[in-house]
DNA sequence: CGTTAGATTGAGCTCGCTCAACCAGTGTGG
DNA sequence: CCACACTGGTTGAGCGAGCTCAATCTAACG
């Protein structure tokens, strides 16, 4: 809630029962119980600008949330300002959970885009791990699942090449995009410029640049308005030797 | 349980109670029923020799294990062999999670050192959730903690030097040995080659030789009998920029 | 129309890579 | 006891992927 963008929280309560992404077929479904115990979790909603700091490393956050709409990523920084992206968030995406967990924040998360986000109440995790072992276990599935992706992103920054490592970035987040719905005709438009892939591939920004215009000329993707456009996931996973998100149904809170 | 090394299933049963492990002032203390249960939870003991592998990208392992002495690695393959070393597991870690939550494991896990291990019944998760929401808890804290790791190593990889990243790595694995008692006056004898070391830093053989030299040279470290010994950790720390490990007690399954 | 954010391009450098030996310790079979 | 092989560490030489520095260009914006 601190950094450049505006946030405003709202307690407009959209019920999670009628949640637009629960909807989609990557989500499970859920129990009604379930379900009505994590709409009385959910204590408001938070919509932020693009650029806004939703949490930030050392800080000790009361929520935790739940991406409704937009992007956002989570980074970390060295003392004199290196940055390192972790990984990109999108919706369905749950934030917070370590920080909410383990005490204090160790990483930061950023608004790509204008996002809107579910907020939940730290204190009752204990409660939901109480009464809805269901819904506890699905908590540490979606650890794992986060766990399993950091797991990509170190093989791919330790081991592959720079035009790899780009394809297999690009592949990564549309594929993610996808599954949420986030595709217009095949295509995904990813919002983020040169300088987020040159820290999350752990490139130089001019480097980058090159390495992407590769890309581009292959037509494998677009870049414009500040963006990227995925044309040819199939194209960047084959480049990339990766074998594609090994991702079933997954839980929704 | 495949791989070179080999490997005997035991049924000793040491119970949990008096676990040598859980009397180190790094673990929580339990409750007596939740230990009872965890007890319980036990199916027996596994003990392998150095370079086994004891679950492998792709199975679909009926277990999970904690490490009770010894060390491994966790690790990732391209289809060309290139290998990238995703984290270290000592005693108190767990194995295998990932796969027991999401069926096919998505990594290889193979011992450094000859290891005796716990083995769970992955099948018998469901039951400690149901009955056992504390340690559900401390399942999804273990994971939690696992992407705290990977988010460090990412921010290693992707934006250290190599002398910055390989001072982290040696300082880092030393901070946790420590933690579970395996320094003998101050120095830690970490059980790994240089090929480690470079398939963890992402380097080449030569070059990760040329880097270790250097901390060698400043009497960071030595190397010998086929492993590494770290010296000053402080200094390593130093050299790194990283703060050391932000850890509390943690639980011990 | 000046300013700013982001993309682009060239030039030169360097960190880390590959190739190729070579060395030391250890274990094995004759 | 020696010859041989094997693992892991060490070193030099030359190369190249990716880096830094420094411009330049474009589009959006006030």
């Amino acid at each position: 809630m601190t950094g450049r963008g505006d946030s405003t929280e709202v307690t407009r309560q959209v019920p999670c029962e009628s949640c637009p992404l629960r909807q989609m077929p990557a989500f499970r479904e859920f129990e009604k119980p379930e379900l009505a115990f994590v709409s009385s979790f959910k204590r408001g909603e938070l919509a932020v600008d693009k650029g806004a700091t939703l949490l930030s490393e050392g800080s000790n956050s009361a929520h935790l949330f739940t991406v409704l709409s937009g992007w956002g990523f989570r980074y970390k920084l060295l003392e004199d300002g290196r940055r390192q992206i972790l990984n990109y968030v999108l919706p369905g995406d749950m934030i917070g959970l370590q920080g909410s967990l383990m005490g204090e924040m160790q990483h930061s998360v950023e608004a790509l885009s204008p996002m809107l986000l579910c907020m939940f109440e730290r204190d009752r995790l204990m409660a939901l791990y109480r009464d809805y072992p269901g819904l506890a276990y699905d908590i540490t599935w979606i650890a794992a699942r986060e766990e399993r992706m950091l797991d990509e992103a170190l093989l791919s920054i330790g081991r592959r090449s720079a035009l790899e490592r780009a394809a297999y970035l690009l592949a990564f987040i549309a594929s993610r995009a996808r599954k949420v719905g986030m595709n217009g005709k095949g295509k995904v438009d990813i919002p983020i410029t040169q300088q987020h892939v040159a820290d999350t591939l752990g490139l130089s920004l001019v480097h980058t640049n090159k390495t992407i215009r590769k890309l581009i000329d292959r037509k494998l993707v677009q870049w414009r308005d500040g963006g990227c456009t995925v044309l040819d996931i199939d194209g960047l996973m084959a480049l990339a030797d990766w074998g594609g998100l090994a991702e079933q149904v997954r839980p929704l809170l």
